[in-house]
DNA sequence: CCCCAACCTTGATCTAAGTCAAAATTAAAT
DNA sequence: ATTTAATTTTGACTTAGATCAAGGTTGGGG
């Protein structure tokens, strides 16, 4: 069953850490985690193992603007956010920041340096966030002694192969406006949906300036449209928080 | 050094498939294939993996439109081209082929559907190919005796979450016709170049508007920007074959 | 070799997104 | 609470790409 989930560990998920959904600054359940299957308590026939005593720390917290890592620098950890958003960046020839990711709580952040041993984009915090980190090195060693490490980096890398290759498809080939936005919107309200609990709404933490730069549209184009999505009645925006209302359209819309 | 590249196999890579470089129809060498890490010899200690009974079949050719497998089936194989190109498709509501992807000699295809366990898009031959094929349950079970069969599978996974990253950045956020082409001939170039030996031409398999379909972008303005291109002499072009002439000022406009 | 079909290019218009400028809203700071 | 700064929205105009239509190429089959 070697790339099959949930391989062993009928061990218990790990809840300790979080908290009720009304709380603004939840974590992400474990089991709704990407990290989850490096991350759960391995006890086989022979030993047990202390994942936070070997390769893994839980929660560490971090402000507005943190960054996690920078572009170019090597590779020593991977992280899953456990809550908040982070934005991946790179700088442009002309000095620009271009955002060429987000990543929610329960995704992976850096998994994808894992082939050449560094960074090439700059993780930073969009609020007040927090990772669970695994390090490489460590977890790397352990998999030498304990099979079942290898097993679950399997597990993790095969669903982000998934996730990514979804990611993708979501935006390659769209030109227009309308669909670039109703892709978005759809795109992370579903990457979202374990974590909130809501398959139609999301409090949207980066501002329209960050979402157009992500998209490649102007600000004033993106909310050009978000202002006919509202005309439109296929949306509702208040403040931060975005609903949708006419998923159907909006699916539409998104070419999905 | 679970997530190492080169884990063990000191053994000789395999290059008695591989033809001379001047062969139309060349296959890519073994060296030069995502597939790699899975498909050499692997001797152990106790003992040593005929891989060709285990899991593996080499060298299956296609013509042209064959169809290796079809969106929403079940997953049975993970391949790697060995010659020739593929596109992925994937259906949209009003009928139309919509090309989200292509696989060049020394790609793999349908690795992405190892978490989900089925495929989300049809792959079609572009000309006359072949592929290596390794069936996912027969190198299941082989990973469960072999442990090696495991590391390689991570490093398969490993190199390929970068490759998607990659190949992610060079289109997100993209716009205009002129950045969109020059990343998309820079992208494919470098994907081919170890195959081809060139880093600056290629022998382009794909129709206009393949390429077109592939950009989001309609086949007229495509070859308006061939055009352009050409009058600007930042690239020549003769039949399939095109050559990047001012690749400074080409990776320039597709910001990288 | 010629014909037909598929593919590619070019031209003329139309439309959607970009640009520039300013007003309005929201958030931050004193 | 008031001022100031930052962000977002709206308007007028320009430009790049889509659309519609026609003319060229290329390539395979008789």
């Amino acid at each position: 069953m070697t790339v099959t989930s949930k391989s062993l560990s009928n061990t218990k998920t790990v809840k300790a850490f979080t908290v009720n959904k009304n709380n603004k600054s939840k974590f992400v359940e474990c089991d709704d985690c990407s990290m989850n299957s490096v991350c759960q308590p391995i006890n086989t026939a022979k030993q047990s193992l202390n994942l936070a005593e070997s390769y893994l720390q839980r929660r560490i917290s971090s402000k507005n603007s943190y960054i996690l890592f920078h572009q170019s620098t090597p590779l020593t950890d991977i992280y899953a956010v456990s809550s908040g958003t982070f934005k991946l960046c790179q700088k442009t020839d002309d000095g620009e920041d271009n955002i060429i990711g987000l990543r929610f709580p329960g995704e992976l952040i850096g998994e994808d340096a894992l082939y050449l041993k560094s960074y090439n984009y700059t993780a930073v915090a969009i609020g007040d966030s927090s990772v669970c980190k695994v390090s490489v090195e460590q977890m790397t060693s352990c998999g030498q002694l304990v099979p079942e490490v290898q097993q679950n980096l399997i597990e993790l890398l095969s669903r982000q192969s998934y996730v990514r290759q979804r990611n993708f498809q979501a935006y390659i080939g769209k030109k227009s406006a309308d669909s670039l936005l109703a892709a978005f919107l759809l795109n992370i309200i579903e990457r979202n949906a374990a974590y909130t609990g809501s398959n139609d709404s999301i409090e949207l933490p980066l501002s329209r300036n960050d979402v157009a730069n992500f998209l490649g549209l102007r600000r004033e184009t993106l909310s050009r449209v978000f202002s006919k999505f509202q005309k439109d009645q296929l949306i509702k925006v208040e403040g931060k928080n975005i609903q949708l209302i006419e998923i159907k359209e909006l699916s539409r819309l998104a070419g999905f």
